[in-house]
DNA sequence: CGCGGGTTTGATGATGCTCAAGCCCGGTGG
DNA sequence: CCACCGGGCTTGAGCATCATCAAACCCGCG
């Protein structure tokens, strides 16, 4: 279970065999079922999640009851509103479990003795949250210059693991289109492909 | 010149004077004119930049040869293309001074060089990367969830220093709108307030 | 079976874009 | 001092894209 995270952190930091043990112990374990919630509106984030296994998702819904995905989240990902966790405010979000999933949690506090105990974690969350960046500027300028059929075939290139794993309409609610504009978008596209 | 960079960095993490002093001599200062470049599409972004003072904007350009805004940076803020400054390779972005700005240029080896005589720096990036995160987490919500004109009002709000220092049509093109629909919701909001 | 969620399809409409022209204003040169 | 120029902002008319509303379809599951 603590494998997928401890490979995650090598890739990024070497760690030592003790280094390693030490990590580990600030990590909470935890299933979460399909539909299952790990954090609703209204409620402070209190922990991050790193995901060993399956699918979440992060949302808003707006005034009218849309649903707006802001992030995907599999098996190797990290995932939690970093603004509530952050500042203690009650979140505008919902994490919840696409599919059956385990995480690993970590609250602030954990964190915070994490950095004391193995200060090169201090470093991987650094790298984490610069290639996090990189990610939401290349979102934001597509959302600024391609159409929604561009977008979708972005999506495609960029997480092909996930078209098969979450339905169609929450991948039109991450694109910032309807269902129904994203069926015709796909099939236009059949269309004109083979 | 430095004092506004550790004033920046002094509210983040705690710097002895000794730490403050190691700081600063891995900071180039550069005077960037008006309509300058300081990072050019198909240039490797070889440096991160704390403005000083003045007022930067990054964009891209697209196939049509509409610019679109990533980020505007005042004093106190950083810019740069992470993309490539982190990979190395080309750029597919520009940035240029709105406003004559003062920049403090930091390159990889510098920042690396800093990172391990001052281990409080890598801390203080963290933080604030964690900060950016959640800026264009909200941005993100904005554009799937709000109307241009919501989205021209939250700007106002967010970013009240902006309005009076960049032009409108670059205003627009940070909203993903035409400079004549930002005229046309303008036009509409005091129609119907005072 | 029949129910229910997800997807598709069609008809209509709103939002914001394009193209085109006019306006305002500050800067420049005669 | 004023005429002219150019950039940015505004306005208008027509259009494209995507949303909305509504209904049909598909398919897995109780």
């Amino acid at each position: 279970m603590y494998d997928r995270l401890l490979q995650h952190i090598a890739a990024r930091v070497r760690l030592t065999v003790r280094e390693s043990e030490e990590c580990t112990g600030y990590f909470l374990h935890r299933s979460v079922r399909k539909r299952q919630y790990l954090l609703q509106e209204g409620d402070v984030c209190r922990q991050i999640a790193f995901v060993g296994d399956g699918c979440l998702r992060e949302f808003t819904v707006d005034h009218t009851g849309t649903e707006h995905t802001l992030q995907f989240a599999i098996a190797g990902w990290w995932i939690s509103d970093l603004n509530s966790f952050l500042s203690g405010r009650p979140s505008a979000h919902n994490i919840v479990a696409v599919h059956d999933s385990s995480v690993l949690l970590l609250d602030k506090e954990g964190r915070e003795k994490l950095f004391a105990a193995v200060p090169k974690m201090e470093r991987y969350f650094r790298l984490l949250l610069e290639a996090n960046h990189v990610a939401s500027h290349k979102r934001i300028n597509e959302t600024l210059s391609a159409s929604a059929e561009e977008r979708y075939l972005s999506f495609l290139k960029t997480y092909p693991a996930l078209i098969e794993q979450v339905p169609q309409h929450q991948i039109a609610s991450f694109l910032g289109i309807t269902p129904q504009s994203l069926s015709r978008i796909r099939r236009e596209l059949i269309h004109r492909h083979p």
